[in-house]
RNA sequence: GGAGAUGUGGCUGAGUGGUCGAAAGCGCCUGAUUGCUAAUUAGGUGUACGGGUCAAACUGUACCGCAGGUUCGAAUCCUGUCGUCUCCGCCA
């Protein structure tokens, strides 16, 4: 969330950047709030002092009618005191209401536009889209083919959306996931397996609803836990709490867990086959980072992108989300959709990544400050994060992409030394 | 899952309901001193949100895992909760 001074002094900009994002927030009764809140905390505070004196009078009165007069004394300022506490928690609940509905600032340079029409292309992969000479195939019946995706078993055991993924293709998944946490690993990337389930309080400060009746969340029953949307989730909550010294900055995380989704009201949406499930694994980057650093790093985990969808040969482009298709938290967000020839009629691009820079709206909520040696005070760390492969989607990419006439699928080079050196499989 | 113990500042560790934001030691910072690679010594050393100031000084409130409660007053008493440890059980 925003911090509530900046909100209160920034009015007019935090306004324009709500329009801007296509949200209309009630934002005028959250400054006639704040300021009765600030008056009713000075109130509060005033009184407390005088009980406080006077309670500290108690222990050194002489005598036992002093002692009496003294406690009645502060037991009526205490109740003035009670009574402004209450009138000011009553309000700075209705202005933590407000402030955690408004979202965070967009970056001077993010596209304005109400949604996704209005994203902007920066670039393409330097793989172009391929020209086939056979009618192509989608990664579903490919995979149905090969009988490497089975969505039939998935529902008998678990329900629509679940699927298995068997023989060949759990080797190219494997593989993917090998080679993405080794190129993270060579790039200062500390491998985390993360637990699969959370905290609700701890999706709260990442930004997601675990209740509700438009949530992406599965929850446990009879507890607060819920099943993880995606490991940004743990790895943000590992640090909650926690002030680091400014020298362990910035932190990089590689985050390996299995993301669950319950995708409330995606029906209808383009989601044939492994695009749209509700559980998928996920090697996931995430990054702390000093607030003067962010930029630069949110640069360095798009490039990462571009360089894994490069190395295993997948045509993408890159774009910057506009205004209006920002989530609450981000700053700015890039997306890779990459090419994928089976989709729809004649091909689409499809998002298999996306990495956010959230600056301080996260670590506000979830308390992660950092300290600066010899600096006076403690600030917020700005948190990023960004995906290195989804894997459900990039098998996507990889069978559509790389399918042959003979209905095999050609291997990318960069992760034939994860598959014993194999250049195709079926 | 059962039984018990425990949770204090960067760390170790005291703390009879009032003088405790909290002893002491360690660590760290600053100064002094001794010529020896360190010792001795004096002082300082938390965070958040307000007020104040050009900036400081100064000052108010809160914080002893977290949330409530009792009380004029809580680190100290009570309840809940989370975490940790030990023993038993079970188990990959």
């Amino acid at each position: 969330m925003l911090d509530r001074k900046f909100i209160f002094e920034n009015i007019d900009a935090v306004k324009e950047n709500c329009a801007n994002r296509n949200l209309n927030i009630k934002l005028d009764s959250f400054v006639e709030l704040e300021t009765s809140r600030r008056a009713k905390l000075q109130e509060s505070e005033e009184l407390n002092q005088k009980a406080n004196a006077a309670s500290k009078q108690i222990g050194k009165a002489s005598d036992d009618a002093e002692r009496e007069s003294l406690k009645e004394e502060a037991r009526k300022l205490r109740e003035q005191k009670g009574a402004a506490q209450e009138e000011h928690d009553k309000l700075a609940e209705q202005v933590l209401a407000i402030q955690k509905l408004v979202p965070n600032m967009a970056h001077p340079d993010a596209p304005i536009g109400k949604d996704d029409k209005a994203n902007l292309k920066i670039s393409d992969g330097k793989t172009p889209p391929r020209k086939f000479d056979f009618e192509v195939m989608d990664h579903l019946e490919l995979g149905q083919h090969h009988d490497w995706i089975d969505f039939e078993g998935g529902a008998r055991t678990t329900g629509a959306g679940f699927y298995f993924l068997k023989g060949e293709l759990v080797l190219l998944d494997l593989a993917l996931q090998q080679f993405a946490v080794n190129e993270l690993v060579a790039r200062g990337f500390t491998p985390t397996m993360t637990p699969d389930l959370a905290r609700n309080s701890v999706l709260e400060g990442i930004g997601f609803n675990p209740r509700g009746p438009e949530t992406q969340i599965y929850s446990i029953e009879e507890s607060d836990i819920s099943l993880i949307g995606t490991a940004e989730i743990t790895l943000g909550g590992l640090y909650s709490g926690e002030t680091v010294s400014d020298e362990e900055l910035p932190i990089k995380l590689c985050g390996i867990s299995h993301c669950y989704r319950t995708e409330a009201g995606a029906a209808g949406r383009a989601s044939r086959g492994l695009y749209r499930v509700h559980q998928f694994t996920k090697i996931e980057m995430f990054a702390f980072t000093l607030p003067e650093e962010s930029d630069k790093v949110h640069e360095e985990l798009r490039q990462i992108e571009c360089d894994l969808f490069d190395a295993i040969e997948v045509p993408y482009r890159v774009v910057d989300t506009a205004t209006g298709d920002l989530g609450g938290p981000a700053y700015r967000k890039y997306d890779l959709e990459a090419w994928m020839p089976g989709r729809g009629d004649a091909g689409e691009y499809g998002e298999v990544t996306s990495t956010s820079n959230c600056t301080d709206y996260q670590s506000r909520r979830l308390n992660i400050r950092y300290k600066k040696k010899d600096v006076k005070g403690t600030n917020f760390v700005h948190t990023l994060n960004g995906t290195a492969f989804a894997l459900s989607r990039a098998l996507i990419s990889i069978l559509e992409n790389h399918q042959n006439a003979d209905k095999s699928v050609t291997v990318p080079e960069a992760l034939r030394p994860y598959m014993g050196g194999r250049e195709k499989i079926g």
